[in-house]
Formats: structure tokens, sequence, C-alpha cells
DNA sequence: GTAGTGCCGAACAGAGTGTTCGGTTATGAA
DNA sequence: TTCATAACCGAACACTCTGTTCGGCACTAC
């Protein structure tokens, strides 16, 4: 492990801190006092390793580390292959993603979160033979969307499917959409062997 | 028209500096200060009005009347007739709508936003001979998310496309997976053959 | 063991919030 | 026009939160 143990307690303990005080109150209503007092550090100690409330929040986000998915699944066809593992890593991690994705979880997170999974879906479309475009940006877009929408039903308590029904729903909804376009604009050869 | 003659125009000075403020800076970075200073107004009159910000922001809300579709359209058997609309009116009342609604507009109105359209969706499918259902509101969840992401991308000007490609992007994307839901669940006798 | 690094915690300036209150001004009704 | 009313002004206040500084103490790594 890299660095002094203190510097690792220090910044665990303001981390876990916030997660817990988001889970409390909501995001915004957290104030660095807060923060200082439930992890029990002093406040110049807090600002020698973050510079604010986000920068605490942001740094968390490195424990997230589903979103790089295995890249050795090439065998699988099976398209949106992220849907599954997504959500059932997320029900696990609940208290974390609750607290870091939610609407009392403050935003920035949220779109750092569509940007990665942007990432992922657009590269599994031009592997399934799609074209880079416009057009092909606003089917990530609305793939995106739609699963950020379950997502975030799912952490409002909206709905209490479980992760397979939640994969389902995600794949009824754009999965007829998302082959429609790659019959399309995927001009050749989609199946091999 | 309703009440006094000032109070209209200092509630609608407050509005108006709000949103120019925010997008000048961005919801967060107002304070209540910079609005009364922009709207040239008092302190105490500001609270007398509004308790906060926030307040100020959802009063907004009333101005945003298209969400209550005519309901005098029934003739069109097209599905998500909501969308084109919803684009282009975006476009006219940009302004607004990238204050409010954008990443620089703070979420509650989003949050709001999204019941609303939820609403619409849900009654459309109802109306198309769907069932009330779990399932069914996992599909207007991501119907909705798929939506709000294309609005959110052309806030964030991350495309320049038009209101008609934003509906035709829609609609490729979700349409599909919609109509073959409606054929499982409206078990009506669709054209069967 | 010791040099160095991290931590403590009090104190401080600065900014923002929401309230109060006496005085001023515009409004709508008579 | 007159006039009672309601709205507005704006300064002042108590409060909370932020982010920084600094001398002294404690622990860690080597």
């Amino acid at each position: 492990m890299s660095g002094d143990r203190r510097v690792r307690r220090t910044r665990r303990l303001i981390q876990e801190a916030l997660v817990t005080l988001i889970l409390d109150k909501g995001y915004d209503a957290v104030t660095v006092t807060d923060i200082i007092d439930r992890a029990d550090v002093g406040r110049s100690t807090f600002y020698s390793h973050f510079t604010d409330k986000q920068d605490v929040l942001l740094s968390n986000l490195d424990e997230l580390t589903v979103l790089h998915r295995s890249p050795a699944d090439g065998g699988s066809d099976r398209l949106l292959a992220f849907s599954l593992p997504m959500f059932e890593h997320v029900r696990e991690q609940e208290r974390l993603v609750r607290a870091l994705l939610g609407r009392r979880g403050g935003g920035p997170v949220h779109a750092r979160g569509e940007q990665l999974l942007a990432a992922v879906v657009r590269d599994e479309l031009l592997g399934a033979g799609a074209r880079p475009s416009a057009t092909l940006e606003l089917l990530v877009v609305c793939v995106v969307g739609a699963f950020m929408g379950l997502l975030r039903a799912w952490l409002e308590g909206e709905t209490t499917a479980s992760p397979a029904e939640l994969d389902a729903a995600f794949r009824a909804a754009v999965e007829p959409g998302v082959r429609a376009v790659l019959r399309e604009s995927g001009n050749e050869s989609p199946s091999h062997h």
C-alpha cells in the first residue's frame, strides 16, 4: 500500500463520514463541519487532503470499478452485456451507490457515471458493426438515458424489481430499437460464424 | 389580473434575475444577494415573496405549460406524440429551459419534469392498450429516461441536431421496443397476420 | 532512535442567510 | 382627488459555513 497509514486512515474516515451523512441528510445539506465532526478529524486536516465537499465525493468514484467491464468477454454476442452485471453490482453496493448516485447525491457523480456508461455503450455498438456518426451518438444517449432512468428509479425506491427484472425491462425497451439501427447502419456481416 | 401591480413586478424581476444569473454562473453559484442586486429589490422584499432560491426556481415552472398536451388529438395513432412538439417548444424557449433544466439548473426542476413527462407517457401507453403493471412502469421509466437524455444532451450542446432529428432518434431508439411490449401486453387482437 | 511528516485545534476573515423594524412610496378604492 | 392600505426599502443583526494559518504534539517509516 502506498503512503502513510495515517493518511489512508484519515482519507477513509472522511470518505465514510460523507457517505453516511449523505444518506442521512442528502448531499446539499452536508457541511464540511459535519464531515470533520463525524470523521473526528481536524479542520486543517480535512483541507490538507481535499479541496472541498465535492472533491471527497468524486474521490469515492474510484471504488466503482465495475464500469471497466472485463474486455475478455468477446465471446458473447449478446448486446448491452453490461446491463445485468451492473444492476447486480449496484444492488450489492447499494449503500454506497445510493449515496453517490441518488437524488440526494447531488449531480456531479451522476454526470460522470453517464459519461463512463456512454463510452461503454458506444464501444459495444461500434463493435457490433455500427458506424461512428451523429445518429449513433444520439442512440447512445437514449440507451444510457433509459439505463440511468431505471437505475435512478430503483435507487429512489420507485420499484422493487430485481436486477434480472430491471435488465429485462431495459432490454425490452431499447434492444429492438438498437437492433433495428444496427441493421440499417451496420452495413455488412453482422454475424460472423 | 390578480394582485398588486408592484407584486407582479417584483416577482417578475426576481424570476428574470435568477434565470439570467443561472445562465451566467450556474444555479449553485447564484446567491440570494446576487438575485436582489440584479433585480434591484430590497432584501426583505425578496423574503416576503419567496422562501429561498429554490422557491424562485420552481415558481418558474408554471410558465412551462406545454407539458399539458392538448387532449383532443385522439385521432393520431402515432405513438409518443409528445416528442416532436416538445423538442420544438424547447428550442423556442431555449433560454428559459436551458436555465431551468440544464446541468446548471440544479436538479429539482429536472425531477419534476420527469414526473410530468412520465404521466404523459403512461397515459399514452394505457391509451394504446397497455395494462397497468410494474413492467409498464419500468417501460415508462426507460422511455422518459431516453427522452430526457436527448434533451439534456441538446441543452449541454453535445449535439446540434434539429428537433426533427432528435425526434427521429428518440423514435428509432424506443419505438420498436414499445411496440413489441404493446404487442405482448395489450393482448387485444392486433393485426395478427 | 530520529527525522520527517501528518495531525490537532483554536483563531480568524470573509461571505451568505434569513429576520426585524421604522420609515417611505406606490396602489386601488371611495 | 383623497386616503387607508399594502408593498417596498435598507440598514442592522445574529447566525452558520467556509477556507486558511500556525505553533505544538504524535506517530510513522527508515
